[in-house]
DNA sequence: AGCTTAAACGGAAACGGACTCCGAATCAGA
DNA sequence: TCTGATTCGGAGTCCGTTTCCGTTTAAGCT
């Protein structure tokens, strides 16, 4: 268990970085090949740091997870109403995959699966959790609603805004009314 | 434009009837020499008949929605209570997901693309609509809720069904609940 | 600094699956 | 029954993913 070589990191850092912009800018459809090409390096390396193209989505879907992680926590939870700040955080969500499409896929991946779910993940749940607790104190959420149900409405809306299957900002009013108290 | 010969037409019927069951079992994750192998039938044939693999899909599709649209018409319209029968709907397409994800791709297809809707998705709408019309008339859905609010809530159901994104039951609770009058 | 070697690199080739092509087989009208 | 248009079959093409292995390189040791 020794540290990886500095050359090994950065190429690393450098795939994942061009990665995060080539399926934001073309949808998953992107080839293994053109990430290698554009991170300047041979598919070998590509491959020697994400075994499987399904495990270079799922990172770069960490990583978007992360961005979506930090504006929750700076820009939504700070909002002292609580249905606004749920509507920040949904909105934030479909927008980061109406741009960006590279994204849905993973979600799916992650979302379908009963695989351990990542740090960020957990994160997010929190955040989520957070939420929930606030809307039942303050009457926004009925007592019965809970996380998971969050959640779920989450995956329906990456797969939504993914597909231009309605407006999405339609289904986060009426979701959010369904959610609240009657 | 004259008729086909029956043996193609013959062929046709078995493929798709085999294609349907293949992806009922398997997911849509089935291969094109597989569906051909099963229907006793060469590779050539099956691209003569579904020219694509996603024309092969949108077709298996189409068969399903079909079932759908008869089960609709003849079990949920009925129900005089417009609640019960939107659930009885929404219930019928989460279930159809859930055995036979071979669906979901094509739905995604279908409620995804701006393509022309066959024939069979216009009776669709039409049934969705009738459902939103008796809602408004009897207070089950608020005057602003459109069929398309219907089919995008549709469509996310069909999603959340295959993926085993939480309990599609609150789901359809949930936005029930929301397209409801406050 | 030079040596050593495990680790990382690169890209040619293997693999896998969708799709094409065309000679052989078959249907249906005269 | 003969004929030729239509359909069939499946070997072969194409193209993207993944593997394999000889070459290169970072970094610890002397």
């Amino acid at each position: 268990m020794s540290r990886p070589r500095s050359d090994a990191e950065r190429n690393r850092a450098r795939l994942l970085d061009v990665a995060v912009d080539l399926f934001a800018e073309h949808g998953d459809q992107v080839q293994m090949g053109e990430v290698a090409r554009a991170a300047q390096v041979g598919v070998g390396t590509l491959y020697r740091h994400f075994p499987t193209r399904q495990a270079l989505v799922e990172a770069v879907a960490e990583q978007r997870f992360s961005e979506i992680l930090a504006f929750a926590e700076s820009e939504c939870l700070p909002n002292p109403d609580t249905r606004a700040a749920l509507t920040c955080f949904l909105t934030h969500v479909a927008q980061m995959h109406q741009t960006g499409r590279g994204l849905s896929g993973a979600i799916e991946a992650t979302f379908g699966s009963t695989a351990p779910r990542g740090p960020l993940a957990i994160e997010l749940l929190a955040i989520g959790d957070t939420l929930i607790r606030r809307g039942h104190a303050d009457g926004t959420v009925r007592a019965d609603i809970t996380v998971d149900d969050l959640y779920m409405l989450v995956g329906a809306l990456a797969m939504i805004s993914r597909g231009d299957v309605g407006d999405w900002r339609r289904f986060i009013d009426i979701t959010l009314d369904g959610i609240a108290p009657r």
